[in-house]
DNA sequence: ATTGACCTTCTAGTCAGATGGAAGGTTTAT
DNA sequence: ATAAACCTTCCATCTGACTAGAAGGTCAAT
C-alpha cells in the first residue's frame, strides 16, 4: 500500500503522513523499489489510531508518549488512561476558568449598555450627530471607549488569572480539518 | 516618558510595545534627540486600553479594529460592545463543545477502565506478569491500546465535530504573563 | 510516446503573540 | 571616568500541527 491509499483510508492527507514520521511519531516504513513508502495493515491500524487519539483531544506529543510506551509488555492502557484522565481534568479546570472568563465578559457588556442606554433616550438617536451638536466642543478629550476602559480592576483580575492559566482565548484561524 | 516608564505602568513589557508598533498596533510615538521613543498620558491610557481588551479576550487583531475605528465621531462603543457580544457568543458555543468533549472523553475513560477491571480480578495483580503467565503465547498480535482504539465510532463523530470548530485542544506551553 | 496521476525530497510559510539575543548608542549616578 | 541601567535596531526562535510549492522521478493507460 502507497501512501495515497494509507491517506485514503485513514482519512489522514499523505502530507500529514510524512509529517508525522518526520516528527518521529510514526516509523519510517519499508520502502518500493522505487523508493515509494510502502505500508501494511499494521500502519492503518496505527495511523487509525493516532487519529483517533487526537481526536480524543491528546496531543500529538502525548499520542507519541503512548506510542513509543508499546514497548515490551509496558502497561499500555494505564499509560493511555492516565493520560486521558489528565485530560479530562485539565479541561475541567479549563472550562471552568472559560465560564468565569464568559460572565466577566457579560457583565461589562451588560454595564456598558447601560451606561449607553442612559447617553441615548429618544427612537432617533445617532450618536455621531448627538455628539457632533452637543459633546464636540465641550469634550475635546480622548474618544468614548475609555467608557469600556473603565471595566473594574476586580473584574480584571479575576481575568486576568483565568486568562494566565491558560484560559480559552482564541482566535479561529483557518482550520482545515476536512482532509484533503 | 521612556519606553522603560511607560512599561511599568501599564504592565506591558518594553519589548512587547515595541512588537505592538511594528504590527501598527499601536501608533509610532515621538522620539527624543536620542531616537529614544517619547511617551505621553494618551499613550498610557491607549496601551491600558489594549492590554485590558485583551483581558477581556479580545485578540490584538479585534483591539486593532477598535482603535482604528476610533477616527471621526464614529459609534465606537457600539462597534466595542459588538465586538464584545460576538465573543461572548462564541465563548458561550465553544464552552458547549468543550463540555461535550469533556463527556466523551469520561465515558471513554470509564468504558476502558472497565474493560480493565474485568480483566485483572486480584490484589497482587501485574498485567506484565499476568500476560507474560498466559496470554503471551496464545494472542501475539499487536499491543493491548488497541482497546482504547476501539472506542465507538458516534463518540468519536461527535468529538471530532467539536473538533472541527475549533474547540478547546491546547497544549498549555509556557505563558509568561507576568510582566518582566 | 505521452499525458496525468501519483510519488519523492526539500525549503519555507502559516496562525498569534510574543521572546531572546547581539551589537551598539545614551543617560545617570558615583 | 566608568559602570550600570536603559535605550536602539535587527534577526531569530518558540508554541502545534500542519500546508504550499518547486523540481523532479515513477507508473498506468491510451
Amino acid at each position: 500500500m502507497r501512501i495515497g491509499e494509507l491517506a485514503q483510508c485513514t482519512g489522514v492527507p499523505p502530507k500529514t503522513i510524512r509529517y508525522y514520521e518526520g516528527i518521529e511519531l510514526l516509523p519510517s516504513p519499508r520502502r518500493q523499489l522505487s523508493g515509494y513508502r510502502a505500508y501494511d495493515d499494521e500502519d492503518v491500524a496505527r495511523l487509525r489510531f493516532v487519529a483517533k487519539a487526537k481526536l480524543l483531544g491528546l496531543t500529538l506529543e502525548e499520542v507519541g508518549d503512548i506510542l513509543r510506551a508499546s514497548d515490551p509488555d509496558s502497561v499500555n492502557c494505564d499509560h493511555v488512561l492516565s493520560l486521558l484522565e489528565a485530560k479530562r481534568d485539565r479541561m475541567d479546570a479549563w472550562i471552568e476558568e472559560a465560564r468565569t472568563l464568559r460572565d466577566v465578559l457579560d457583565r461589562t457588556i451588560a454595564a456598558s449598555r447601560d451606561r449607553l442606554q442612559t447617553e441615548r433616550s429618544g427612537a432617533y438617536h445617532c450618536p455621531v450627530i448627538e455628539r457632533g451638536l452637543h459633546e464636540r466642543a465641550l469634550h475635546p478629550g480622548p474618544s468614548r471607549h475609555h467608557e469600556i476602559e473603565g471595566a473594574e480592576a476586580a473584574a480584571a483580575s479575576v481575568v486576568a488569572s483565568a486568562v494566565r492559566s491558560g484560559g480559552p482565548i482564541r482566535h479561529e484561524g483557518k482550520r482545515s480539518d476536512a482532509p484533503h
